[in-house]
Parts: C-alpha cells; structure tokens; sequence
DNA sequence: TCAGTAATTGACTTACAGGTACAGAAAAAT
DNA sequence: ATTTTTCTGTACCTGTAAGTCAATTACTGA
C-alpha cells in the first residue's frame, strides 16, 4: 500500500554503480546520483538512506556479479590451459573496450578505501578469495591431469593470478594502448 | 630580499606527499594540508598556488623517488634471480611495514585519476615504463649469461613483472597479513 | 633607518556537499 | 469518498571545501 515508486531500485543500483565506478566514491555527489537515477534527491534518500549506503548496495551489486563472471568463465568448456588464457583475454579486452577505462569497482573500491573502512575491505576480499579459489582449483585439476607442470604450489599460484587479474584491472586505468595489457596476459598463461 | 618563509618548501612537498597518499586527492582539504605542514592556509596558497599544484609537486617527488629506488634495487649485487626476488621482498616487505598500508602514490594516484587526467597518468606512466624497462634489461641480462630460461620474451616479462609490482601496491591497500603477498613474490620468481 | 619586497595570519567569500522537512500526489484499504 | 500509507519534488539548512584578501610582520639593500 501507499504510493509505488517510480522508478525500479535494482535499475537504480546499477546506474550508482556505474557512476560510482566511474567517478570513485569521494566524488560522486547526492546530486550527480539522483540526476544520473533520473529522480530527486529526495526520492534517494527515501529509498536509499544516503550516499554511503546506496554505495554499499551498488559495491555489492558488482561484487555478486564479478563472482558469477569469475565462476563461469573458469568453469567453462576446454584444457585449463584455455580457460585460464580466455578469461584473462576477456579481462583484458573488456577493459580495453570500457571507453571510461574504468577498470574495476571492486579494485578502485579498495585502492580509495583502504583498509582503514573494514566492510569496504571485508567484501572485496570476499570477492579475492573467491577469485583465489576458483583459480585454485583449476590449477589442481591441470597439474593432477598433467596438463600443467607438477612441481606448481597451486595455492601460490592461484594467488599469483589474482594478483595478475588486480594489476591488469589497475593499469586498465591508464594504459593507452592494448600492446601492454595483452603481453602480460599472453606471458603470465606461458609461464604455466 | 623581503621576509623569509619560515618553512621548508622541500620538507613541505614531503609532507604533503605522506597525506595524499593516506588520503587520496580528493578527500584531502587544503586546511588538513596546512595544517600537516604546520603553516597557515594563505602561506600554503601564496607558496605553492593551490592543492593541485601542490598535489603535482608532491607527485613528482614521490616518482623521482621511486624511479631511484627501482634503478639502485635492481642493479644491486647478486645474481639476477637474487636481484629480482630481493626487488619483490623488499616491494612487499616495505608495503606491509607501513602501518597506515598506503600502497604506492603512483598507483593510487593512477586509479584516482585514471585516463581522465592526462597530466596524471602520463606521469605515473612514466614511472611505470621506466620500471618495465628496468626488469626488461634484467630478463636480457639473465637469459643471455644462461641464469634464465631462454625462451623468454624480455619485453613481455618486463611487462608482466611490472604488473606483479602494481598488483602487489594495490593488494597492500586491503591484505591483512603478509602471506598472500609474499606468497604471490615467491610464485612469480619461481616460476621465471 | 627607512623604503621595498615578500611571507604570514586569519577573517572573509562563494559554492556546493550532504542531508532534512514539508506539502502535495498516488496508490490501497475501508 | 475518505483515510492511511508511502512516494515525489522543492525548498531549506548546516557545514565545509577551496580560495581570496587586507593588514601585519620580517627581512634586505641603499
């Protein structure tokens, strides 16, 4: 009962999101929200509470998806080998395609917030260590089929590739060209 | 002639440095950098024009600094693996050891900006080419005297090595502990 | 010692960030 | 039709970001 909203509040988290990833945390404003989610400010801080929780529903909203991305991309058909060079070479080339060079929420979220806001940090973590793990276990399926070398710590490695996937989705944020971005891809699945 | 200031430009650049690079560009105030620098808001405004010129100054100082580091880490004794391995220890070691976990300036600088600040990300590129080329001689260096693999592509193992730098920067801003980190170091030398 | 120059302080200004309050509008329940 | 409930838009409020300015102070050279 009482009068519906006008506007559907999943659309609205994703438009935040995608100026929040755009913009960064501290400079997107109350104002810039509300006009890029087409209503007014009151309306936000009506449905929403404020700018920071709005935030943390948008920050979620792109966790919940990157974890879907993650799983499905390295759960898809062919050697490991494969899959590991394709979803870096999906990483790459879709951030390459952002005309914004946005890179990643998630890993913005974390360079802009630090360790000093706990839940910031907390869930992206969330979202690292599901990365972690899913690169993990790829690794021991690879290195057990002897299709990648058995003296590989898969642990070590998979922590190596996520530190690979953070650094690309950093230095989407200013490198000009694609050359450097796809060489590390191409270097980082030979080294295997 | 006229009234000396009684502060230190250098010292000052220095200090302003440290808190952008706790804070970031945008949530430091101009009053929280006089006040950092002990001076008053017109002396900092009458000495150094404004936050974004002061922002460039501490900027350039800290890849000045940085570039140095990098040249004299690398060219150290040892052979080449050691050089490389002593490099990323040090690299994490100095992230992990630093309470507030900063990160690097560079790269934070560079995830705040993005490609939206020309002037920015040509100079942390810079930082970053010269960093790359700094291991890319190394590779040459190590495959040519047989310490390395020779079917290596130096350019793109600079590449991907520049990368393993920036991610780690970036995973310091959000790691609890030091195992990831190190973990990731030791995964990367090995597998070279 | 005094004229000229440059730095310092702190008050002042403008603009906007972030949020609140309220009056009116649009539905559901009675 | 009226009441109740929730949403909407606008005006408003408080604090602060960013910067300017005038009066004062500290030094240098003649």
């Amino acid at each position: 009962m009482g009068r519906p909203k006008e506007f559907d509040p999943e659309t609205a988290v994703v438009q935040a999101m995608n100026l929040f990833w755009r913009q960064g945390y501290a400079s997107t404003t109350p104002q810039g929200l509300a006009d890029a989610l087409g209503i007014g400010k009151g309306s936000l801080y009506n449905a929403f509470g404020g700018k920071r929780q709005l935030f943390d529903l948008a920050l979620q909203r792109y966790l919940d998806t990157q974890k879907d991305a993650v799983t499905s991309l390295l759960n898809d058909s062919g050697t490991v080998k494969e899959r590991l060079r394709r979803a870096l070479m999906v990483l790459v080339e879709t951030d390459l395609a952002d005309p914004g060079r946005r890179g990643c929420l998630a890993t913005n979220s974390a360079v802009e917030f630090g360790v000093a806001d706990a839940d910031v940090a907390t869930r992206v973590q969330s979202l690292f260590d599901h990365t972690e793990r899913a690169f993990a276990s790829l690794i021991t399926e690879g290195r057990r089929s002897g299709e990648l070398r058995n003296d590989l710590d898969d642990q070590a490695v998979a922590s190596m590739l996520l530190n690979t996937v953070t650094g690309l989705h950093t230095l989407a944020r200013l490198e000009k060209g694609p050359a450097r971005m796809r060489s590390i891809a191409d270097a980082t699945i030979s080294l295997l």
